[in-house]
DNA sequence: GTATTTGCAAATGATTTGCAGTGCT
DNA sequence: AGCACTGCAAATCATTTGCAAATAC
């Protein structure tokens, strides 16, 4: 993955950090601030909470990641790809891609009610087969 | 609706508080902590945020109560009903409830995966009639 | 009467801001 | 050169905890 295009098609600039942070985000599929400074102080020994949420928050405006808000655990952070729904194990803490179409479950809903709509989060929780 | 029932049928002491939660909770449909915390403070003049707090965890932990987690936006908490889908406005925040079978598309999403399923949140975001 | 809840104050945790220095283009 | 980004410290905002007094059952 060419996370300087990344960057570049969003307006940002090109740190090093951002390129770690990127990097971290795309391995680990889904992560959470405190997983991601925990990792990201590997590279950057000296980086900062406040460089990592600036540029987390920084991404999310242009949308260049997504932030999945899952019930009853810490929000996660994935690279914003075709829109999908999420599996969430709620043992081990897992998340994984699913492949749905969410948008046409979206029309569904919103069909009569005259919305507008921008974005559908769709997240199943429960309990993996390995953690049964 | 009867909140002393509701509150007995999870093992939860009835005080006025907790009732007062409980009835702002309804006619709102869907709730913020710092709305919740304004209102009620109408009520009970003397109320702390840290009482709130920690009856707002204790109908959680008994799922009294749910809390409903939208992309963007603060957390709302709503009486727990059926399984039901959020149409969410993000320009007047308004939250409306949409009846639609979430258990379903839910066991759709995980068929393969081995999942058990404990949980489903599915939540449209977009701007209503009213806000376009 | 006993256990739980309340309200307060303080502690903790999470996120943001201001600013000086550095690095990107 | 000029503007954006980084890192630090401090500020702010959100949530939790400990404890004494009040209340539920």
């Amino acid at each position: 993955m060419n996370y300087e295009l990344l960057l570049k098609q969003n307006n940002l600039k090109i740190t090093p950090q951002r390129l770690g942070i990127l990097q971290l985000m795309h391995e680990a599929g889904h992560i959470s601030i405190e997983e991601l400074f925990a990792s990201i102080k590997k590279q950057f020994s000296s980086i900062s909470l406040a460089t990592l949420y600036k540029n987390i928050n920084a991404m999310l405006e242009t949308s260049l990641i997504k932030e999945v808000k899952a019930p009853e655990v810490k929000a996660r952070y994935e690279i914003s790809k075709t829109p999908h729904a999420h599996l969430v194990c709620h043992v081990c803490g897992e998340f994984k891609d699913i492949h749905f179409d969410v948008v046409h479950v979206a029309h569904t809903i919103a069909d009569t009610s005259g919305y507008t709509i921008n974005d559908t989060s769709l997240i199943v929780s429960g309990t993996c087969p390995k953690c049964q």
